[in-house]
DNA sequence: ACGATATACTATGTGTTGTATAGTATGCAC
DNA sequence: GTGCATACTATACAACACATAGTATATCGT
């Protein structure tokens, strides 16, 4: 998927991979990965952006003698979410646009 | 509009502009405005970069004593645009992932 | 006459962000 | 004991929207 197209909704996959649970970074780059490519090197700045902005909790655990890092939403992030799907109907508008422009001058 | 959410969108729809006929920057501004906030700052790189790309053809004329750059949207222009349309979809399959699950944890 | 506004484009610098690459370290299967 | 999955950190880079500023002509109100 373009590059450029992501950037406006890869923070809302993050945040949305959260609903349901808590979930720490490999596993979150496992359940987005169908949806769409997401690497290790883009998530984990993501995430700090999102704990930096409040947007998630961080709670360190021990697993298998490691620490791993477990992200829980807040309600900040909900909300985000939430900001985006109004923000969704201002892309349909433009869709709109762009598919009508063009099968109109097919 | 949020910034990162118009990235993907912003050339295309500058393309879309030039369907019906050739344009030139100040005109495109005016008819991109009713869909989403663009200055100048941001169209002319863009018109450059679509134009390094094959995009669109320029065609400088001169008007009112000085010179305006007329910009015609070419094959891999048109191409660019059918190619969005498709890429789309995966949006919106995204976009489903998220509304569904927001959906599911009311 | 003169300033404000619209028109039309160029140039420079900045901040955000996706990604490549590389490094560290544990547990398990073969 | 070698590969592979797991789990996270750090550095460097390139694309791009945008602010800001500069140049220059035409038009309109007063």
């Amino acid at each position: 998927m373009d590059v450029q197209l992501k950037r406006g909704i890869l923070d809302i996959c993050v945040l949305t991979a959260l609903l349901k649970e808590p979930s720490y970074g490999y596993k979150i780059i496992k359940d987005i990965q169908p949806y769409m490519s997401i690497s290790e090197s883009t998530l984990y700045p993501i995430l700090r952006r999102l704990e930096e902005s409040n947007a998630v909790l961080v709670n360190t655990q021990e697993h298998n003698g490691r620490l791993r890092k477990y992200y829980s939403i807040t309600e900040t992030g909900r909300n985000r979410i939430t900001a985006f799907l109004e923000e969704w109907k201002s892309m349909m508008d433009i869709y709109a646009f762009i598919e009508g422009e063009i099968k109109g001058n097919d």
